[in-house]
RNA sequence: UGCUCGGUAGCUCAAUGGUAGAGCAGGCGGCUGUUAACCGUCUGGUUGCAGGUUCAAGUCCUGCCCGAGCAGCCA
């Protein structure tokens, strides 16, 4: 007999299944005991009484623990007692392994202790839904690009040089040489979309920044993409779009997962496009009428990003920083060279920024001058210059980080819950 | 790195300076419709570490360790 999945059981009504998987919860009346499985998928309630089986297996049913791996063979039904709608009633069952003091019960626990058994708290049905929609946030997003014509390019992990300073990045010995792990692969895109026109990478990067929030983790994963011929106003605009594809097919393919997470989908439906737009100069005003001690020309923190997303149901814009504040390779503003091309995009319900994008300077004279006004290693960025001596065009690009997109979509308040093995300040275990 | 809060049973927590407790988990017994089941019963402790005050410290004081929240830092 092969085996089903659980959340295909609604196909199997009436009819004999195999199921396979883990013991979730289980309850006793005595002569009848109810087995809860997981098997990745969905949660089954399973029945198993002992009219329907041997003495020895109903015995075997009733030791079974939290965690112990079974497979169990039995006739489906439709029952709304039931977790999902369905049940299997029990007809012969096989037990892998019975698991003994799992330890963490289906109770409350402390973030301390659920950290610390990190690889067995992604097997809950929080942290396994959370990791299913990321599982769909990056389908979605590689399904929009792919479908756009971009190509997805790997760019390098060991990197020789910073990026902007090296207080920030990990080092590592390349063979007696520093070399640092990567924290863009931004501008190794610049070069490949000089190459194939429109690509992204989506990898790991790093950071080595003491940083201890709800929204920073060491090791995280960012998806950037990288267009030749594209100038900031189109570059916003595919910002927006992938954002409102991303969240639709969030929307429609993990309903279950979201209900699990108890999240207000409501304030998800309201993620259409377009976003609204600010200029930093306009948000400067705005944070001063509301009583925030800034002056223009300042940086923007947390307290200020939730303000600004209280403002609107969706996720706002932030546009022309002033460049002293920005990157050395960002656009001067045609109009006010003050001013960089740019835009930061401010997730909704105060989950702060999630992409920060930027046309880049195309002009070599322009780009060697910044690099210099920066203090960095011209011999560096030598390769770099290039593209802007062969065949230099306009060109912009973004990254958006993963993990506030999946902490935004999912509604959490941590981001270590994001992903499978957060990395986060003096914890790297397991 | 700074500020704030915390560390008591496997877990979640309680305990006026005066006998360290409960719920859950685990063991045993009962129950044919449970949803974090229920009922009975049993097991379970170096109160983070070190020192100090006191007749007496989980509780007060000092130092340290660990964690959390917030901020800073942060393409």
């Amino acid at each position: 007999m092969s085996r089903v999945m659980i959340k295909n059981l609604g196909s199997f009504i009436g009819k004999k299944v195999k199921v396979s998987g883990w013991l979730y919860s289980r309850t006793s009346k005595g002569k009848l005991i109810f087995l809860l499985i997981r098997d990745g998928t969905a949660l089954v309630q399973a029945i198993v009484s002992r009219q329907m089986l041997s003495e020895e297996q109903f015995n075997l049913a009733d030791k079974l623990t939290q965690e112990s791996s079974l497979e169990l063979i039995g006739v489906v039904r439709e029952d709304k007692r039931a977790v999902g709608g369905y049940e299997i009633e029990v007809e012969s069952l096989r037990v892998f392994q019975i698991c003994e003091n799992y330890p963490i019960s289906p109770k409350k626990h402390g973030v301390e202790f659920l950290l610390s058994l990190q690889h067995l708290w992604i097997r809950s049905q929080h942290i396994s839904s959370v990791l299913k929609i990321r599982a769909e946030i990056i389908s979605a997003a590689r399904n929009f690009l792919n479908s756009r014509g971009f190509y997805q390019v790997d760019t390098p992990i060991l990197t020789p040089f910073a990026c902007e300073g090296t207080s920030t990045l990990f080092e590592v010995e390349y063979f007696g040489e520093p070399a640092y792990l990567a924290q863009s692969g931004q501008l190794y895109n610049e070069a490949t979309c000089m190459a194939l026109g429109k690509v992204y990478t989506f990898g790991p990067t790093f950071r080595a920044e003491k940083s201890r929030t709800r929204r920073h983790l060491m090791e995280f994963w960012m998806l950037e993409p990288e267009m030749a011929f594209v100038e900031q106003e189109e570059n916003m605009v595919i910002q927006e779009e992938l954002i409102y594809y991303i969240v639709s097919e969030v929307l429609r393919n993990c309903s279950n997962e979201l209900a699990i997470l108890k999240r207000d989908i409501s304030l998800l439906k309201k993620v259409q496009t377009p976003f609204p737009r600010l200029t930093y100069s306009q948000v400067v005003e705005i944070l001063r009428e509301k009583g925030f001690d800034i002056k223009w020309g300042d940086d923007f923190g947390a307290p200020h990003e939730t303000a600004i997303s209280s403002l609107y149901e969706k996720p706002v814009f932030i546009t022309h920083y002033p460049a002293s504040i920005k990157a050395f390779y960002m656009q001067p503003d045609f109009n006010n060279p003050e001013l960089a091309l740019c835009a930061d995009l401010i997730a909704s319900e105060g989950y702060g920024e999630i992409i920060g994008g930027s046309q880049r300077i195309h002009d070599y004279d322009l780009l060697k001058k910044k690099i210099t006004e920066h203090h960095l290693p011209i011999e560096a960025y030598q390769w770099y210059l290039d593209l802007r001596k062969y065949g230099s065009v306009p060109h912009s690009g973004f990254g958006l980080g993963l993990e506030r997109t999946v902490c935004w979509i999912c509604g959490l308040s941590h981001i270590r819950e994001t992903i499978a093995f957060p990395r986060m300040l003096d914890k790297i275990y397991p």
